[in-house]
DNA sequence: TGGGTATGTCCAC
DNA sequence: TGGACCTACCCAT
């Protein structure tokens, strides 16, 4: 699940491989069949992310609003950017079918844990010969054109929205570095005016927009900050370098599609913590293992009702 | 086969 | 604060 640098990932596929022709809209599972009706047929002329919802705007003014909540995934099939489809194979007669790979190109959003499996589970017919190929699981919608097509599976919400629908729950969310790339006052400001856990402030997404547990965790130990300092009590200074730090892991997520958040690396380590997903953070998921600084157990507790965890030594 | 888990959010109490 | 909801996989049984 995603967090904002794959909504971004997504937006950016849908604007490269789905504008332009009409769109054939349909709800597989039968869970957003009249949705699917009103957009039918329209062509996507925009697509749009703002922290992690998107955006997706067809040619009648009518808006597709998607939010992947913990489960969603989008996978994407077809002549889909990228190569992988041969010149004499193009116009989708041998689409590639694409795997809910975390490091694939073509299906981003899936949960970490299933994602290796499911590309390895579907590399072993990793031509089509049928096109559209079939659903996959719960399909909630399909948008097809002649070429390409995509899966949405398990999203939280996936609803028409008229543009001033659109305009309102974006005025909802705080600011979005690659939407908003001078939100820095407004996110200090939202920091420092609230008596309330920073650790807490940046799970708000009217705070801050886009950041999930994973960044929380990583940005707090970068900026050796203890995690319960209220928001009231962060020198500016502080809460702007959280920003600026943010909005770097985001750009950085976005190029290489993984929260790279131990971007020091190099050589051998790097190529480590890109393949294992494990041993890829300063803390996350770390609870009881040594502190890559200082060697003291990392320690976890739910704030935010989420599991967060921390270095009580380094982040003070 | 069934319980646990997951990068999220909302709502009732 | 706890539960509900969305989906699929992992692992122990």
């Amino acid at each position: 699940m995603p967090e904002g640098h794959s909504v971004h990932r997504i937006a950016r596929q849908f604007a490269r491989s789905f504008t332009g022709p009409p769109v054939a809209v349909s709800s597989p599972q039968g869970r957003f069949t009249a949705g699917a009706a009103r957009l039918d047929g329209h062509a996507i002329v925009q697509s749009r992310a703002v922290g992690k919802q998107m955006f997706l705007e067809f040619d009648h003014h009518l808006w597709l609003r998607v939010h992947l909540g913990m489960y969603g995934a989008w996978d994407f099939a077809g002549d889909i950017a990228v190569d992988p489809v041969s010149p004499g194979e193009r116009g989708g007669r041998a689409a590639k079918v694409v795997g809910a790979n975390e490091d694939s190109p073509w299906s981003i959003g899936a949960p970490r844990r299933t994602r290796l499996r499911m590309a390895e589970s579907e590399q072993l017919q990793p031509e089509i010969n049928v096109w559209p190929p079939e659903p996959i699981g719960q399909v909630r919608v399909r948008l097809l054109t002649p070429v390409a097509v995509a899966d949405l599976r398990g999203p939280t919400v996936c609803e028409v929205q008229t543009i001033e629908e659109v305009d309102a729950t974006i005025a909802r969310l705080g600011p979005d570095p690659l939407v908003d790339p001078d939100g820095e006052g407004r996110f200090v400001e939202n920091v420092r005016r609230r008596n309330v856990a920073i650790g807490q402030l940046l799970m708000d997404q009217e705070v801050v927009a886009g950041i999930g547990n994973v960044y929380r965790a990583e940005l707090l130990f970068r900026a050796r900050l203890d995690p319960y300092t209220p928001g009231k009590d962060l020198p500016t200074d502080v809460a702007r370098a959280l920003w600026r730090d943010w909005a770097y892991l985001l750009k950085l997520g976005v190029e290489t599609g993984q929260m790279l958040t131990m971007d020091g690396l190099e050589g051998e380590d790097l190529e480590r913590a890109k393949a294992s997903r494990d041993d890829r953070h300063w803390v996350y998921h770390r609870t009881g293992e040594p502190c890559r600084v200082c060697g003291t157990p990392i320690a976890m507790a739910v704030m935010a009702g989420r599991n967060l965890y921390w270095c009580p030594k380094d982040q003070v």
